[in-house]
RNA sequence: GGCGCGGUGGCAGAAUGGCUAUGCAGCGGACUGCAAAUCCGUGAAUGCCGGUUCGAUUCCGGCCCGUGCCUCCA
């Protein structure tokens, strides 16, 4: 396979990319509401989708990658208040904290991160469309969609309006015409946070708000609308039906991607579970390649059950491949394309495993290579395949030497301990130098003693 | 209740109408002063019951189990 497939959720298949503008392909995924730390599920669709990324620029000259960051809501507002800080401060600080720990994982930065409040005028106008089309009504200061008027809507999701009905939990708010229809732009207290609309003083609905900074940033029909699969509904169901109705028709997107949810030790990640991890907490315990070659173990779109122990296989499995690099540190690699292997696995709808695999088999071939032109290419490969997928982005000695080292002895003991132990083996004196090795590995640095002297990391 | 997803060796996790990855763990060997790492070899799986088929883990139906959404959770 030499072309991209993608499963679209619309279509519930596997499905060739067509890119509409095969020279600029554009994509819009639903990023963070910024009011705490990323968790360790809010990372998946972020390195999922960075995966994507760097796929779609391998093959196409320009790509736009939008995520938003929906710095208004009301869990920003109580926050906020709950710290007694304003909301400006409370979401730039957390948009901080969410770039540095995405950084960790490797996740490029989108081309454009639009945040919500930049986009208000955008929202209202949009709104207006919505009621000048006759989808939409004001009702007692709030602006909702009417459902009822779109006769295709629940197509994404595949509902109908009865199901909904019949399924709602929520009590329905006496001033809608329908049970199903949902809210635009909502009133907010005098004082509160909020923008004058012609509705009055209020805020946007969170769904108006991906469809108004997705349009001004990528257009009216751009090619992949992504995020976690219990966006689907009504997020993305609600995203479709605004920009379709507000631009006769046209929907926001060609492709819908949806990567699967995540649990921790097998059962939905919650405070009250104690199962809770944030990425930032993750990083003091693992490096951020483990965490994310830990999410693109399981194929985007299955369930990934996260562990602890799966986080540490994925330690050691990138300190054997860090180890292979090392040991051809002083060979030049020689620069190749992502092998077959890896990029076929990867445009098959994004088999992150699959491809992985593939690199095992890199590794192992350059661990068993002999001659240094081999060495060249198959390091080469290795760099070029793990990069695709967002790895071995570090140097292997800093990588090997330097996890983990808070509280460890410092390099240059370690040094004088291998002299030492050198000068022990020499002697024969094998008990020392067994006692030296062991009480470094006690310390958690590992002696690997080889044909070209010893080498060590921190394990 | 409605809609959806999943059940593969000890664990993780791909793939496939017949020849069944990969990694970790295990076992044996090479190497090593001994280890570690690496390499070589090796055992081990398709939830249950039917159906279609020459043949099903793969397709179809039923069941069981788990799980997600239906609430501004990725």
């Amino acid at each position: 396979m030499t072309q991209l497939h993608l499963y679209n959720t619309l279509s519930r298949q596997k499905e060739l990319f067509e890119p509409i503008d095969p020279a600029h392909v554009r994509m819009y995924v639903c990023g963070p509401t910024v009011y705490d730390y990323a968790h360790i599920g809010n990372a998946r669709p972020v390195v999922v989708f960075d995966t994507l990324y760097r796929l779609l620029k391998r093959h196409f000259p320009k790509v736009s990658y939008a995520r938003n960051i929906t710095d208004v809501d009301d869990k920003i507002l109580a926050r906020a208040a709950e710290r007694k800080i304003s909301i400006k401060e409370l979401t730039v600080k957390t948009t901080q904290i969410f770039h540095e720990d995405m950084d960790h994982l490797n996740a490029l930065r989108p081309d454009h991160e639009p945040r919500a409040t930049a986009y208000i005028a955008q929202m209202i106008a949009l709104t207006q469309t919505l009621i000048e089309k006759g989808h939409a009504y004001e009702a007692e200061g709030h602006v909702l969609f009417d459902v009822a008027s779109m006769p295709t809507y629940g197509k994404l999701s595949r509902r109908t309006r009865d199901e909904l009905i019949a399924g709602a939990r929520v009590e329905v708010a006496p001033y809608k015409k329908d049970p199903a229809d949902f809210v635009l732009w909502k009133p907010a207290p005098e004082g509160g946070e909020g923008w004058d609309s012609p509705w009055g003083y209020g805020r946007p609905g969170w769904h108006l708000e991906c469809s108004a900074m997705a349009d001004d940033l990528l257009g009216t029909t751009f090619d992949i609308h992504g995020g976690g699969l219990d966006l689907i509904f009504p997020h993305h169901e609600n995203e479709i039906a605004q920009s379709s109705c507000a631009h006769d028709g046209a929907p926001p997107a060609k492709y819908w991607v949806h990567n699967g949810f995540l649990t921790v030790n097998g059962e939905k990640m919650s405070k009250s579970l104690g199962n809770f991890f944030t990425v930032h907490e993750l990083l003091d315990e693992a490096p951020g390649e483990a965490l994310r070659l830990t999410l693109l173990s399981a194929h985007y779109r299955q369930p990934c059950d996260f562990t602890k122990d799966g986080l540490m296989t994925a330690k050691a499995t990138l300190d054997k491949w860090y180890s292979a690099l090392r040991s051809v540190a002083d060979i030049e690699a020689v620069r190749t394309d992502v092998p077959a292997a890896v990029e076929d696995a990867l445009l098959d709808d994004m088999n992150t495993p699959l491809a992985i695999a593939a690199i095992h088999e890199i590794v192992s071939n350059l661990n068993k290579a002999t001659d240094n032109t081999q060495k060249a290419k198959l390091k080469g490969e290795l760099l070029a395949a793990a990069q695709a997928v967002g790895l071995l982005e570090q140097e292997a000695e800093s990588w090997l030497k330097g996890a983990g080292s808070e509280g460890g002895p410092s390099e240059a003991e370690i040094e004088a301990k291998i002299a030492e132990r050198l000068a022990a083996r020499k002697a024969k004196n094998f008990a020392l130098s067994d006692e030296i090795r062991d009480t470094l590995a006690a310390q958690g640095v590992i002696l690997e003693d080889g044909p070209q002297g010893t080498t060590w990391r921190r394990g």
